[in-house]
DNA sequence: CCGACGATTGAGAACGATTTGCAACATCTT
DNA sequence: AAGATGTTGCAAATCGTTCTCAATCGTCGG
């Protein structure tokens, strides 16, 4: 009973459950990129070519309300919208190529939590990117000696 | 040697110094807060009434540009604006009252940078906020007994 | 110290992303 | 199945920010 879809969710969560709100939630589903409210409506429109772009607006305002999706910043002012993910993950934006990469580090995760704490505040949530530029293959591989625990995108 | 003041770096950087543009620097100067556009052409305006917002922006990506001042994104759609200071910062943003903190962790920057090298990629930069509520003070004393290296804004 | 030329300014229009007003319509409850 | 309530589509409105353009200023060569 672990994969209810993000339209059950809604549902279950007392949100009101329409069509285009299904298509919005099966567009998230299958997008593996991080996409802006213009381009799930680009794809919503797949499903149904007279949705408006305002509906999907709201519709990720519910969603995002009810705590089943979350947003992004990457820079560009564009806000982005990805399915919450039971395990929580930050991202690594690639400055050249604008590629996002997931990753999760419990180690920062831990250390997130304890800066918080000491500063006398309990973490409500966070936001962390990483802007970087591909490294040299030396680089890389004299880095790799070091330990971190940085896992890659799940 | 050291305290130059935002106007005489942006002259020394090459860019061309007016008086709007002082005012703008002196402005950030004096500000402790963090300010966006808006809140800096209002302040702008008790030293030149006349001063248009538009300068302001103008002002503030030159000096973004040099390197003089850096940007930051707290969830609310607005940019904001802050001397860039030696030793990077980050910030922590109390949900409740929406006061910023600044911090400064050694470890977290040396693991920002590690979980950037493992993925392959060198470090530019970052951005990283926390989000949390003030905590009790029980958890306060509790939490203050693990060690994280976090320390009280400088 | 002055004049020329390119950079900057002020004002308002223009912009892109997101929100909103409203009438028609779909959904959930009973 | 009917009604109360929430949602949709569309267009107009907002918000922060950038741009256009004529007027003006800062900087550099002489």
């Amino acid at each position: 009973m672990q994969k209810r879809s993000i339209a059950e969710r809604l549902g279950a969560a007392g949100g009101m459950v329409t069509d285009q709100r299904r298509i919005v939630c099966a567009v998230l589903e299958k997008s593996k990129d991080h996409p802006d409210a213009e381009l799930i409506f680009k794809r919503a429109r797949k499903a149904d070519s007279k949705i408006a772009l305002a509906t999907v607006y709201r519709s990720l305002k519910a969603l995002v309300d009810l705590n089943l999706i979350v947003t992004h910043d990457f820079g560009d002012n564009r806000t982005r919208y990805e399915i919450k993910d039971d395990d929580h993950h930050d991202h690594l934006v690639c400055v050249s190529s604008g590629k996002v990469i997931e990753f999760h580090n419990p180690k920062l995760e831990k250390l997130k939590r304890e800066i918080a704490a000491r500063l006398g505040y309990s973490l409500e949530s966070h936001r962390l990117e990483l802007y970087g530029r591909p490294a040299d293959v030396d680089e890389q591989t004299a880095q790799r000696k070091s330990e971190t625990g940085a896992s890659k995108p799940s």
